[in-house]
DNA sequence: GTCGTGGGTGAACGTCTGTGCACTCAATGT
DNA sequence: ACATTGAGTGCACAGACGTTCACCCACGAC
């Protein structure tokens, strides 16, 4: 048996503080964060509804803190990426393959983070709606300079980088969310991976080929 | 002055259906349809909350018929895409700038039911979200079957033309959002679309080029 | 050992929610 | 002309909501 240290006060409200992040982050999976209620997440968490604000002001605050939290999961993402960008450099297929792959894993991993972001982001309160655009713009803008260093990317200017990484960026949404949607489908899930694969050469290639054919 | 002609009952209860569902567009376009209540719409429309059963059984119910309207629009939209990629059937160049064109022209005309499918397609009822994936699936079919009528894509297979329409739809779905976000500064409106003819040109290119280079 | 801080309580408030039921009364079918 | 229908009314209810306030009492600082 666990030996059961007395757990200080300060780990004991940090433990609260996670028991609502997470009870916010299951109860909303089928609906949205404004539709969530103050008395629904302390009643899951098992406080009293007054509780809750020793922790957070209002539920739109709490929205805040789960954009942080969720793209702390993304960023995490985004870091694998790179590694493995680094790593491998040369070879777009092999880049293209690993970072569909990463993507798959940590979708499912944090699968509740990924899901909040795809909703939130068109349906939550306007605050956590500019917060999610605003990071997401920041990811954009990461790609974009990612890009810029890999070799044979020399024709492309900054507006068609930027470009490409938005085009890039949303394809990459869009798989998360139906991976989401797929949920635990290992076939779907391979193929929806198959599709963003064959989806990020298609683009690529074209964006290769982008600057030469400007004119057709 | 209009010569006010009795209105019969029919046309009555049309009117009244109908100011509910402008109103429910109207009231959750900042949040979502699971965050909408029947006495808010009943109150804007100048019903009592009752009177609303005699329209639809539910909120819900109410959002199966505004996807059917939303989608309607969508399919006004996919026409006139059609019909003009009859007449200037050849140049690619003609063809994304007009679509992108009508893109703009509709989401703009019916900028709410735009966004009405953006949000409920993620944060909805699930029966809500589930209707919309399903017509944004048909959406993608029927789109892979028109790329397979123009000129010059004998090389695509069924799954690539099914993959490549997958990645369209989706980058219209994003720039949809934009210009619903991007609401009424013409600026950045047209920034948008120069995005998405950049993007639309530079995934059909690499499409083209896809089969040939497919060991890459 | 004493005291203050602060996480958690519990009752109470006014408001908003969905829904049931009995009602009106003008347009309609006969 | 009469009877029927059904969109819209008005009231009432029980439950959920956000927020207030005064209240605990274990922990941690002194």
């Amino acid at each position: 048996m666990s030996e059961t240290r007395p757990e200080s006060r300060l780990e004991r409200k940090e433990r609260t503080r996670r028991a609502i992040l997470d009870a916010a982050l299951e109860l909303c999976e089928d609906s949205s964060l404004v539709a969530l209620s103050l008395r629904q997440v302390a009643g899951r968490v098992g406080i009293v509804p007054t509780g809750f604000y020793r922790h957070f002001e209002s539920i739109e605050s709490l929205g805040m803190a789960l954009v942080d939290e969720s793209f702390a999961s993304l960023r995490a993402m985004l870091r694998d990426v790179r590694r493995m960008d680094r790593d491998f450099a040369g070879s777009f297929a092999v880049i293209v393959d690993r970072s569909v792959e990463i993507l798959v894993e940590h979708v499912a991993r944090q699968r509740a983070h990924f899901a909040f972001i795809a909703r939130e982001r068109t349906a939550g309160p306007p605050a956590v709606r500019d917060a999610i655009r605003h990071e997401i713009d920041l990811c954009e803008r990461e790609l974009a300079t990612d890009l810029a260093r890999i070799p044979g990317t020399d024709a492309w200017s900054g507006e068609d980088l930027r470009i490409l990484s938005n085009l890039i960026v949303h394809a990459m949404v869009s798989t998360a969310e139906s991976l989401i949607a797929a949920a635990g489908r290992p076939a779907m899930e391979e193929q929806i991976a198959a599709t963003a694969r064959t989806q990020l050469r298609m683009v690529i290639i074209g964006a290769l080929q982008w600057r030469s054919r400007a004119g057709d």
